[in-house]
DNA sequence: ATGAAAGTTATTGTATACAAAACGCGCTCG
DNA sequence: CGAGCGCGTTTTGTATACAATAACTTTCAT
């Protein structure tokens, strides 16, 4: 994308993540602009990739509003994801090169490296997990899979959850990857699919407890 | 969608789709003014949900060229259909309510209508099939699926396909209506998921059909 | 002839001014 | 007292002019 595009969907949605703003509150395209430090033309840009995102959403008159997500959100991009994840894991297993899969293993190997420090890198982890499993889609072959995938993968990142990993979390997910990469060596579509399918459900967990547990939500 | 930007998407698409350019021509935004009839600004938007519904496409500069699917493509389409609209299937058994079931009776009844005419009414046919799977999408309760499936239900109407479903796959599919409105009465998503996977999968061989058999696809 | 560099044209990106639509508020009239 | 109606204000939508970038063409050196 182009500059002063890009720079805006970058700067509008860090403050959307920052917590900066609350859920429901109403937001301006021109406030947005100011923000951003461009004019409304490529915030408009923005904000349309925004709504796709489902950060923010319009009211039936056009006016914008930052989302609000409900537990139920979260649990439905959960099994979303896992469904198409699923599938992409299925196809790659039927596609992945032998140079692809060396890669995943470099990728597990840098991973774990963040893992066993004194204080694990999270951020770390986190890149390096996202480039596992990027390399996963792409070998799958689908641009409309990936295309989904994209949006539902930087969801659990927006929310501005204290990343409370547990060690034990982080080394179990590069267990997983070792395990999906032994499914990926040996062509089996079917151990690749199940692989991924405890490994997000584990992650959904994690994530949920983190998250708080299922509470009654707003009034 | 506001006046002009919503006139402009409608308007690109029809001209994409009546088959007045070929695939991997290239467009410019000042063309496709023209054709809306509006200024640049609302045919950025209109471009942008095209290129998101993959009828147009971007090189690596920006410039817009019309899509090229290949089989691979739309094969990739409907599997990825019929994994979301399984799962939706089955989220709908779980929460129709009784007015929806109602509902969907109503308008297969339409759709069974539509067929049994001494020529059937294929444009009626569609819009009741259409509503049909509207209303399950809608009992999923899903938004992001909603929004997935939106994208790739409207796919096959996209190409040019000589509609030459016989009598027999119209009536098919009535049937397979029949039977999932069953398996919604019976609150039973196994058998709703499983109706409509032979249902979208048996939907994809008329297609492949029509379309013609996998040819050695572009040199 | 060939290939690189510079200049020219075509195309997309951004800013800005204006138009249209929606909102909020006070007012009137029942 | 309250529901509906104008009217000024706010916010979004559109057109247009201009800036930046990419593609194309010509020229010139080798």
């Amino acid at each position: 994308m182009s500059r002063a595009s890009e720079q805006a969907y970058a700067t509008i949605r860090a403050h959307l993540v920052s917590g900066a703003v609350s859920p429901n509150e109403q937001l301006t395209e021109d406030q947005l602009a100011q923000i951003a430090g461009v004019s409304r033309t490529p915030v408009r840009d923005a904000v349309r990739r925004l709504e796709d995102e489902l950060l923010l959403v319009r009211s039936d008159t056009k006016r914008l509003f930052v989302a609000d997500w409900s537990r139920d959100d979260i649990e439905e991009m959960f099994a979303l994801r896992q469904m198409l994840e699923c599938h992409a894991a299925e196809r790659a297993a039927q596609r992945l090169s032998r140079a692809q899969i060396a890669d995943l293993e470099t990728v597990n190997r840098t991973l774990k490296e963040a893992i066993e420090q004194p204080a694990p890198d999270v951020a770390r982890f986190l890149e390096a997990n996202r480039a596992f499993h990027d390399v996963i889609i792409d070998a799958a072959d689908s641009p409309r899979l990936a295309q989904m995938l994209a949006k539902l993968v930087e969801a659990p990142v927006v929310l501005r959850t204290a990343r409370n990993y547990s060690l034990d979390d982080l080394r179990q997910s590069a267990r997983d990857h070792d395990e999906l990469i032994a499914a990926f060596a040996a062509s089996d579509a079917d151990w690749a699919r199940a692989v991924m399918g405890s490994h997000l459900r584990r992650a959904f967990h994690t994530f949920a407890r983190a998250v708080g547990p299922a509470e009654a939500q707003k009034p």
